[in-house]
DNA sequence: ACCAAACTTTAGGCAAGCAGAATTCTGCGG
DNA sequence: CCGCAGAATTCTGCTTGCCTAAAGTTTGGT
């Protein structure tokens, strides 16, 4: 009955554990325990200690000192917790008119409440999104993810044409700053400058001759882009 | 610092007893702690202990052996959940079509979760209702309730004229049955006639001549009436 | 190869909530 | 006005989830 498989009987705290773990996991590296502490702002022996649940319940691998990776169950349970957290904050945004620094801290709770059905109602009556406010891909219900290759806007080349795709929703501050240089996802802009020394970059908006920004490197390095195809044809 | 006043660092947990003393005070007499028990599926010796939390925090007093009536404060935030409940079953009925038989236990989740900024915006989006789906009235953001008198169905005289004004919403069979008559808020019957012994009441629905309904006295009771007014002038 | 820093685990505790058993109180009937 | 049934309370103990402190393991610099 301790074993894997069967129901989900995940505790909220299970579920911020296997969300924020799979969010790690996408440096490509095996999360390790102190950055799931750092995370989720709790103690690393905490971590170390819900490890072993998750583990014994065949949600993810432990090899120590090395870190978790989590098992096909793991991640699925995590894509829903993901799912739920981006359907909500679309929801939220196109709905209710939260503005997009606000609903993460929002969705953060109501992602552990909502049940199934609220999910696929909210996603249904926003037209099965793809995308959250934040330009992050929504998991489709059977846990498939979209994966694309983004550059952030520090390791553009000047002279590159790009798109803004993606920012992360964690600091509300940074999202109204974004959102006050004019940019949000959809956004296109050409590289016009950068600085050495991990210096700014300086874009100008499409659309908006004269529109000129200056970006400092670790606002550009949080930026996600995709680089514009020329016209074909 | 255990003292009462100050901030609201109230559990689940205790959300969910506020609210249940709160229905069982509107009964008129003090709610007991085998009441409390039974309304929330816990031991009586889970409610004692919670009941002395709840007392020393001042939320509530407690005549030991005989019951306990929530203060000034404790009745506060009762209705503060109350009114998130009710607002979130209106709001999943309005506008995300749930049932108003499925509303209740997706709100019994949500009511804990969401914020008061969410409830306040899903208030505006529904143009500030004044009842829930069920006919109950709605708490003002500043705790103040309508408090209606009004009959069941099984004290309706016979050749009364009548509106249906609210119905419990805690029991889907019952909700979707009741539907199944044709019966919800606002509709208004004449009572045609009532078996003795407890027995069923006849009732024929207005504007639809011929559509009479048989409702057993259990059912009945549950069904809450206002008298309607004869024709002035 | 060694040692120190960084990381992980173990051990021991704390708090919230709940339940079962044992005790105490209330109120009613004789 | 005594005693008993039923209700309430207290006591004890379980579970979850988190913490700190201390002990153990690994890694990397030299």
């Amino acid at each position: 009955m301790t074993e894997a498989s069967s129901q989900q009987v995940l505790t909220r705290s299970i579920e911020d554990y296997l969300k924020a773990i799979y969010e790690l996991e996408q440096d490509g590296s095996p999360a390790q325990t102190s950055a799931i502490a750092g995370a989720l702002d709790v103690a690393a022996p905490s971590v170390s200690g819900m490890v072993k649940r998750l583990s014994e319940a065949g949600l993810l691998q432990h090899v120590p000192y090395r870190g978790v990776q989590l098992t096909k169950e793991g991640k699925h349970a995590a894509l829903r917790m993901v799912r739920r957290h981006r359907i909500v904050e679309t929801y939220l945004t196109t709905k209710l008119g939260y503005d997009w620094d606000s609903v993460h801290e929002e969705a953060e709770r109501l992602e552990h409440a909502v049940s199934d059905e609220l999910i696929e109602r909210m996603a249904m009556a926003l037209g099965n999104p793809r995308y959250d406010p934040h330009g992050a891909p929504i998991p489709a219900k059977d846990g498939s993810i979209e994966t694309a290759e983004y550059i952030s806007l520090a390791d553009l080349p000047v002279g590159e044409v790009a798109e803004l795709r993606m920012v992360s929703d964690k600091d509300p501050e940074r999202l109204r700053f974004i959102a006050s240089l004019g940019l949000r996802p959809g956004v296109s802009f050409e590289v016009l400058g950068r600085q050495p020394f991990r210096g700014p970059t300086t874009i100008g908006l499409s659309g908006l001759p004269g529109k000129e920004q200056v970006i400092g490197y670790e606002l550009a390095e949080s930026l996600l882009c995709l680089a514009v195809e020329k016209e074909v044809g």
